[in-house]
DNA sequence: CCAAGGCGTGAACGCTGGCTCACTTCTTTC
DNA sequence: GAAAGAAGTGAGCCAGCGTTCACGCCTTGG
């Protein structure tokens, strides 16, 4: 019986899957994920396209492992350190903070991949997005202009509360199909916390969040 | 000098045009960003796909006209409900619940738009999100439990915490190209808004924000 | 050194989807 | 009703990109 892989074949065959991964990840890292293309990606690695094949099953696949092995490496390490606080608390703060401090650190890396790719195609969305940090921040200034909010960074504040608003009421991972008083219950529970990230203690004693009505559409569809 | 266009006629373009982009929304609401191809869409506007062209010079600017409509009337219901309220507070909670409640209403008609399609391709990255949002979910119902947070929804806090922790540090919106102590202030600024959003009223007070280090490159690339 | 068979290759295939254009149809003006 | 030209049409073109496959090379076991 010819041909069983000896030790230094599997070897070499680990370390040209490596190769294309990585030559998969430096390209969503450039250029977004739109960028990791086949052929782009074997070029990188030194291979040819028919070789990718050889070692993922398809395109989506090769993407999958490779955010499989980012959403790891990067979730392990907010495990760790949150695991390494003396308490829920600041395991909570340590969290975020290795998070902030990594994405910031090889934001090229890894989260190109989380992240929208500035992708000519979409620029519309962006606008929209842009847009609602906009007016949001605008709002945000003059509160804090008036006193009634602690001094922050803008720049931060309005992405941010951009994004719990988008993430956190129709983003992917919120929950839909909610009934009626779920539905309210869930943008009072978002105002809440979009309010006290922004520094308002006591959203619920001044009676700024209160009960809304889910209006109708405006135009149809 | 034979043909001008008649009052009619420009009633009619406009119509059509209008149709068009009803067309184009109908499919983004449904089927995400993804599904707005031209064919469907001059199909479904009850045109040939050459028409379409009559009236935008390409997809692109059939979908920005198409997020630009959208984005001025979601933004100007935020803007109407702010501009109402008694205060700069108070507007701010408006716009915020305006924009939650006309999420959730509208959901599929205005705000697919900005939310991620669900589109199979980018399973991947919905996997990273939600893992994301998993890890923190879990530290945020722990603190609860401690009795160190506020209870809360952890279905609505943990993606609006992902959100903004996506948004505003590696999104698109956030200002890239800080220097080093810029990074600093933003993880700072970010998880001050993440902890008080979640409930921690004195985080800088109980020292859970501190400076960071940002730490070098796991990984090549 | 030979047989066996996995591994590498890259040109080619096919599908998808945006866009064009030669032609028909409709509208207006005289 | 006829000329002029705008508006509508849709089959077809073209480019991009994922995927395949027939072939040659290399490694292994005898």
């Amino acid at each position: 019986m010819p041909y069983r892989r000896t030790e230094n074949v599997v070897r070499r065959l680990a370390a040209r899957r490596e190769a294309i991964m990585q030559a998969a990840g430096a390209l969503a890292a450039e250029a977004g994920i739109a960028a990791v293309q086949i052929t782009p990606v074997s070029r990188r690695a030194g291979v040819a396209t028919g070789t990718v094949y050889r070692y993922f099953p398809s395109k989506d696949e090769l993407v999958g492992a490779l955010v499989h092995d980012v959403a790891e490496r990067e979730i392990g390490a907010m495990r760790r350190a949150a695991d390494a606080a003396p308490g829920p608390l600041s395991a909570l703060a340590a969290a975020i903070t290795t998070y902030a401090a990594r994405a910031l650190g090889s934001r090229k890396l890894a989260f190109a991949l989380i992240a929208e790719p500035a992708d000519a195609a979409d620029d519309a969305r962006l606008a929209f997005r842009a847009a609602l940090a906009a007016e949001l921040g605008r709002r945000v200034s003059a509160a804090v202009q008036a006193g009634l909010l602690p001094g922050q960074d803008i720049a931060v504040a309005a992405p941010a509360l951009t994004g719990a608003l988008i993430e956190g009421l129709i983003g992917p991972l919120a929950a839909d199909a909610r009934d009626e008083t779920g539905t309210r219950d869930a943008v009072q529970a978002l105002t809440l916390f979009a309010l006290r990230g922004l520094g308002v203690a006591d959203a619920r004693a001044r009676g700024l969040v209160v009960g809304t009505t889910v209006p109708g559409r405006e135009r149809g569809g």
